[in-house]
DNA sequence: AAATGTCACAACCGCCGCCAA
DNA sequence: GTTGGCGGCGGTTGTGACATT
């Protein structure tokens, strides 16, 4: 035998709370405790189902919970969040102070997720989407030229994977990368004293986490300073620091067009399925391929995806990383959320300190602005770096 | 000013693991 | 050992507010 059932569920209220329900929950949780759910509703005289009045409870009525607008921090610790636990809303939560499971999977899918998207970032896998990189353009380009080394053949597939467009860009930045490598070349003036230092232990597969990206932002100009030494990645702030795993340097398969493509030397699949292109390999096909790009596409949009790829991907040896663009490495997180406070001037509610990296923010800032700064830095350098006569 | 579209978020739905009966 | 409710969780929906045409 089970349980006896936790309610009648007929004639039990559904909808919106009102004011009074609230009020009658409140009190009862105040003089009793919640106990169980199950016989809450009948004690409180509220004709809820218990597992309503949970939620009601945990999702809105609770005091402990923080109204109002998601600062940058806890936007930031959001996204390095999901990056290592996926849709673990609740896992999330217990470590957002005040906020709830159901908050933060709000925010994630009405403001977060929209950006990545913007950015040309799959918000479930955090790594760029490949669905932007257009099969056919390559194709259906005049320029392409069957004749010549094919690199579909050279890929072991049977259509170029890569939007013409984005190919032109991709090879001016690593044409980029190479006469200013180990540093990210960008607008440093008025750097915080605090601001974070990354640096690297090999020329692998390193990274800035998004956050980072979208921290800058907002800074404006807080860029990660980004060094080389030897082995093991690591990010460095203040009071944390994240290891990066070095991917595994193996064959990858390429998912585009729901098909599969696996292509050694090129791609390299790390363990966690996400691939790295590697761009010196890259732009050598590119020059095999006798390949260059026209400009009837949406150089906007190109602009700014492959600036946000190149910015979060400032390694050395040319790797761009797809399996950390994103990701945070597992740091203990509670590391993360009990390093030095952080004010947001904001106009929200929520002014409350937060335990994440040492940024000052004004709050002032749009949410365009944090979507447009990234885009906006490399077009910044984009003039410099269309010639593309280096790799033909 | 009205109609329509979009956004944000509270609340519900349905599934799952745990565990009391 | 089996059954089935409870609590928790993630996904989805409904709806009011706001923006745009």
């Amino acid at each position: 035998m089970g349980r006896a059932p936790c309610c009648d569920k007929n004639g039990l209220k559904k909808g919106p709370w009102t004011p009074e329900e609230d009020q009658k929950l409140i009190d009862y949780i105040q003089k009793h405790g919640h106990g169980s759910w199950r016989t809450l509703p009948k004690n409180a005289g509220l004709a809820r189902c218990g597992k309503s009045c949970r939620l009601r409870w945990t999702n809105y009525l609770r005091p402990d919970i923080k109204r109002g607008r998601f600062s940058f921090e806890e936007e930031e610790t959001i996204i390095q969040l999901h990056s290592i636990l996926g849709n673990k809303w609740s896992a999330i939560a217990a470590r957002l102070p005040g906020r709830t499971d159901n908050e933060i999977k709000n925010y994630w899918n009405t403001h977060i997720r929209k950006r990545l998207l913007r950015m040309g970032i799959d918000p479930v896998t955090h790594s760029p989407r490949l669905d932007l990189l257009d099969l056919s353009s390559i194709l259906g380009s005049s320029l392409y030229n069957p004749t010549q080394l094919g690199l579909s053949r050279l890929l072991g597939m049977e259509v170029p994977l890569v939007n013409s467009e984005l190919l032109r860009l991709a090879t001016n930045l690593l044409s980029s990368q190479r006469e200013n490598p180990p540093n990210l070349h960008l607008p440093q003036n008025n750097l915080p004293e605090n601001h974070h230092h990354f640096s690297t232990t090999t020329t692998t597969a390193t990274t800035f986490p998004t956050s980072q990206v979208l921290q800058a932002a907002i800074h404006d100009q807080d860029i990660p300073v980004c060094t080389t030494t030897s082995n093991n990645a690591q990010f460095l702030n203040e009071n944390h620091q994240f290891n990066m795993q070095r991917p595994n340097v193996e064959t990858s398969t390429v998912v585009a067009g729901g098909q599969n493509y696996s292509h050694p030397n090129v791609w390299q699949e790390s363990d966690a399925s996400a691939s790295t292109l590697n761009l010196d390999n890259f732009a050598s096909l590119l020059n095999h391929q006798g390949y260059y790009g026209n400009s009837d596409v949406d150089q906007a949009l190109l602009m700014d995806t492959l600036a946000d790829q190149a910015l979060i991907n400032p390694n050395y040896n040319h790797n761009l990383n797809f399996s950390s663009v994103l990701s945070t490495p597992a740091s203990s997180p509670t590391n993360q959320l009990h390093s030095s406070s952080t004010y947001m001037n904001s106009s929200s509610a929520s002014q409350t300190p937060l335990n994440s990296s040492s940024t000052h923010i004004n709050g002032s800032t749009t949410e365009d602005e944090r979507d447009s700064y990234c885009s906006n830095m490399l077009k910044f350098e984009i003039p410099d770096l269309l010639d593309v006569n280096e790799f033909m």
